[in-house]
DNA sequence: CAAATTGTTGACTAATCGGTCAAAATACAG
DNA sequence: CTGTATTTTGACCGATTAGTCAACAATTTG
């Protein structure tokens, strides 16, 4: 008797609708308690009953702690890096640099938890995105660097190490988001 | 029979020299650790690792895991505080600035678990040091802010928010340390 | 509706962690 | 050296936590 090995389940497939929608509740829930109490600080029980669920149900979605941390670090790196992508080199430069601030002051405010959750991160060392940081982060803002140090090299903008700026513009925004 | 009650220890004795050099090989220790990986992140046994000795060892000098964490802050804050305090309202505003800024800056690269450590509890809204922060260095914060005050008034200094100031000064030196 | 697939959970386990304790080892004073 | 106070530790305990599993419920598909 000839036996049909029928696949139950191809990788990659889409998913489903109650699955789009508990992950994007799990992540919620995960960013919140993450960024306030930390990795180690934060138990999957908490996230479970922020996200209103059971533990064993949160677990079916991601199998471990750390995937839902990989998890809500990618979902919300996109947004933190959203408002450096969008510095013009072909834009006037104190009102290029103004609009970024502001961008980034609102996406502080807007989203004080995903702004908490990477100064975190960013604190003890980027230990989960070290290899992220070391190529795409940096990549985006060498970049960057170059629109800076260009607008300076015509003299369009007073002299300043681009590192140093965007040292300043992230520490300080992020100080306006803790107090 | 008259039982002569002699205490074996007296509140407050001076500590032996034991006491001394294993409180300290403790602190710096978990001072490493904490800054590293947080309070909740941090495990007697790894403090005890560090320390080079055993758990009940380490809990015989600091009862709790509490204790540790407060006699860290305790040791850390004046070291912490000791640049603010020094700026002078009677010397130079920029000249005091710089000076401040240096010293900032040094603290951080010198004694980078101490400045990890503090932006670490600061983030985490201060949940160790709140009467403390309320209080002492509101009051540090405000006696310095009005020296800056001054200077502005007197227009030895272009017009800013002293809170501003410092926050910037703040986030500033402690980005560096962390980069 | 009926079968198959997907979603949900209570009950459990193994490991980790903060903290205790009694007993052994060491340092120290007379 | 002798006795006493201090220092050190292995073994242990209760609580918490990450993760499993088997059974049950809901949803989707044909």
């Amino acid at each position: 008797m000839a036996v049909v090995v029928k696949p139950k389940k191809e990788a990659g497939e889409k998913p489903t609708r109650i699955q789009e929608i508990n992950r994007g509740v799990i992540l919620d829930a995960a960013l919140e308690m993450f960024s306030t109490y930390g990795f180690r600080g934060t138990t999957i029980d908490q996230i479970a009953d922020k996200a209103a669920m059971s533990k064993p149900n949160l677990l079916y979605y991601f199998k471990r702690k750390d995937d839902i941390y990989a998890a809500v670090l990618e979902a919300t790196l996109d947004e933190w890096l959203r408002p450096l992508h969008a510095l013009d080199q072909d834009g006037e430069p104190v009102e290029e640099l103004r609009r970024y601030i502001t961008r980034k002051l609102e996406m502080s405010a807007k989203k004080p938890a995903a702004s908490r959750f990477f100064a975190n991160e960013i604190l003890h060392g980027a230990p989960h995105i070290h290899g992220f940081l070391k190529t795409d982060l940096k990549k985006l803002v060498d970049e960057k660097s170059g629109v800076i140090r260009k607008w300076v090299s015509e003299e369009r903008l007073a002299p300043i190490d681009p590192y140093h700026l965007f040292f300043l513009i992230w520490a300080t925004t992020q100080h306006y988001a803790d107090f």
